[in-house]
DNA sequence: CTACATACTGTATATAATTACAGTATCTAT
DNA sequence: ATAGATACTGTAATTATATACAGTATGTAG
């Protein structure tokens, strides 16, 4: 994605605080008025500029049909189901997107990834729940990490870690622990979880 | 504010999950095309009925001018511990506040609550969590709710209702459940659990 | 009984908005 | 030097959209 020019981002920061302040983009006429443009060609070969940068799409024959790409300032994926294979954060495991508002706290959270089954009650994180991943947190004893273990993704308490043994509680009395040699089996770490979403009760 | 009606509700909810989805509010057009209208002056009067109702502001001339007013409420309050006696939502509860995310879909949150205590840990409560509450949702028997008993506030599982008892369940095997004859003791529901965040693990 | 809210169809029109076309001028990389 | 990007003015046509007016029909509260 190719840089703006600073009239550029003067005109996509323009379109972001009116959808802040309205809920809506502006028209051409709207931006050529604050900006002080007499044509509102001006703008609209702006936007295209910007579209063809990738920062924006235009939707044709739409009033008001400036549609921002760059929501990853502004929201975090959810991860549903991890295709196996891909990188986790592909497109197609993308859920939805949640406004990064809702993280209430300082620590950064690169995403959301939807719990599936009961491994980890015993730590209060139900099937369905949204965990929040740092991906940059180094794993560490103690803590829940997300692995993916020869392309499947799970998350667990990280008990013991060293060259040829890792080994990955889940927090269910019914469960037994997963012994992983890095040497034989493929294993990465994704992130630690920091934070956690139950959307309804 | 008073209440939508059935179709009214179905009309703001599609202006809704229309923002969520491209970004900025639908025209008459789309709305009557959505929902089978032949005329777009059916759309017209059901947003000025919504707009009557306080739920959204028309903005005359503007094209896809539709303001949602249930979004201005911009900051959500964390009640931390209640003083005794006073409201729960009485100025020295709040612990902070949090902003609310632009909750397009979401359930209505009132306030967060921080839980103490770990009479909840079997369904996934723990302490220093904050449990989000919708003071209009009515107890129901079965949910989670936040009660007020001579004065205390407690969060469990309502599992009875009647005139003359009403029984909470903490949801933890150490504890025992809580039984209350509202002619005898102070009870007043404060409202109901809908969602959870569990800002550090 | 009557006014008012709800829930629409149908037609029409003014205006809001996109968007094409024709220019001017400066700068930058090939 | 020349093609392309940047940064605009100016005009105009087409289409998208809001919105008024005229109806029909049903239900509900005073």
């Amino acid at each position: 994605m190719k840089n703006l020019t600073k009239r550029q981002e003067e005109i996509l920061n323009l379109i972001k605080s009116h959808i802040l302040e309205l809920g809506f983009p502006p028209t051409r006429a709207d931006i050529s008025n604050k900006l002080g443009f007499k044509s509102p060609n001006a703008a609209e070969q702006h936007l295209r500029a910007i579209e063809k940068k990738g920062f924006i799409k235009i939707l044709s024959g739409a009033s008001r049909g400036i549609v921002l790409n760059d929501l990853s300032d502004h929201e975090i994926p959810v991860i549903g189901l991890v295709a196996a294979g891909g990188p986790i954060l592909a497109q197609e495991n993308i859920e939805k997107t949640v406004p990064r508002s809702n993280n209430l706290l300082n620590e950064k959270i690169d995403f959301y990834l939807r719990v599936k089954g009961d491994s980890m009650v015993d730590v209060g994180i139900f099937e369905e729940d949204l965990i929040g991943i740092n991906k940059s947190i180094d794993p560490k004893v103690g803590s829940i990490v997300v692995a993916r273990i020869n392309n499947d993704v799970t998350v667990k308490t990280l008990i013991e870690i060293s060259r040829n043994k890792v080994v990955l509680r889940p927090e269910n009395v019914n469960y037994d622990d997963i012994v992983v040699d890095p040497q034989v089996d493929e294993l990465a770490f994704e992130g630690s979880c920091v934070s956690l979403i139950r959307e309804s009760i």
